[in-house]
DNA sequence: TGATGTGAAGCGGTTCACAGCC
DNA sequence: GGCTGTGAACCGCTTCACATCA
């Protein structure tokens, strides 16, 4: 309906929502209401409740919602009621580690292809994951059906990956360079950038250091060149 | 001075900004102005001026930012005038292939000791990095002086390995876990979720095809407002 | 002239507060 | 009574627009 105006912040709330579903239903819980759900993981129960609105009524007045039928409703919003194939690229140390993650499994997601180009890793398996020549990703992609690709090639490598990728018509990409890509409407792209929130965290730690040893920001007012 | 108002958003592009600038020192540039910078990677320049006026008026008018200097203030203001040595808890996988990765190396990070409970890993070397028993983590961050803790252990094991890492004095933690843990305010988390980032991608080409087939959200309600 | 630094406006997301329903 | 669904208020980040200065 007006499932365009979905938010990306209300959309990845949606995955630790039914996350916190699962724990539910593990133990046993029948029903929740948003404010036990805000209290799990500290968030507003509005928020919750707003989120969940979009998509349909799902609670019921003066109960909470029933923990079940939540579940199925977000797994198939989320659409994870069927399973993806991932492509990975790049069977460095980053690639192989995640074609043998086994998390992904568990929520209907499935590594079925490598690629790379090193003639010494084509053919090989990792896992019981096959690595391809690059060369043939295309057609590898159409004949197992693959929907989302994974980069985990170096940062110079990366946007030739990307062009690859978009021009096998896949839609959806998880990048692990370290690199600002740019994807073309309807391509969607999530970036994961490890060196990125690395550097954040070390800002943490700097500014934790000028506090306490009260250092002073300084004004580069002093005409310099 | 006002460094406690920095927003995380900010602090998350400076790390972006420094990158850029090293590309363009790489290609021999000497000044660039807020507008260069936003083309690069598709942001607004006045945002970048905003960002970089928190710490200081570094950029001459009329001229821009001369490379050499803001890429030193960024290196210092990010803390990465010095060396950060990182722990990594959790040999399996994905830690094994964090501690190889050679990303960090280039970035002032240094990847210093892995740490597992299993009595096969313990003692071994992953490429140069020695993996130590969990429960010598308080000593070995302590001797090693480790700054930085990687959580890279299944979702269950997770709140123990963080209730450890906060113990031992550290500051800065990056989790890998696909669960939500709460740190005592003093002590930074980042966390790296695959698991959401992969299921909004689900969600992304879900939504796809229901626009695609006209489907319709179906309310949970036959009769509303 | 050209680009910075910055108050003010704009916008999107979060939180509040309450009517409506079980 | 209790909890959902939601308009309205709020808040913070982004973008605009312009005075300012090399």
């Amino acid at each position: 309906m007006k499932f365009e105006k979905i938010s990306e912040l209300t959309t990845n709330r949606l995955s630790i929502y039914l996350r916190c579903l699962d724990e539910i239903a593990a133990t046993g819980g029948k029903t929740v209401s948003s404010g036990g759900l805000a209290e799990r993981f500290h968030l507003n129960s509005a928020q919750i409740r707003k989120d969940l609105a979009y998509f349909g009524e799902f609670g019921v007045r003066g109960v909470g919602y029933y923990v079940d039928t939540l579940r199925d409703h977000l797994t198939k919003i989320l659409g994870l009621n069927r399973e993806h194939r991932l492509g990975i690229i790049g069977a460095g140390r980053l690639g192989s580690a995640l074609a043998a993650y086994h998390g992904f499994g568990e929520t209907s997601f499935k590594v079925s292809a490598l690629f790379d180009t090193n003639p010494k890793k084509i053919g090989k398996k990792i896992g019981d994951v096959e690595v391809f020549d690059i060369k043939s990703f295309a057609t590898i992609v159409k004949r197992d059906k693959i929907e989302v690709a994974v980069i985990a090639v170096p940062a110079e490598h990366a946007h030739q990956a990307l062009e690859l990728v978009v021009k096998s018509g896949i839609k959806a990409v998880m990048n692990f360079a370290p690199v600002a890509l740019k994807t073309p409407s309807g391509v969607k792209l999530k970036t994961v950038d490890l060196t990125s929130k690395l550097q954040s965290l070390s800002f943490f730690l700097a500014q934790r250091n000028r506090k306490r040893t009260g250092s002073v920001k300084p004004k580069a007012k002093s005409r310099r060149k």
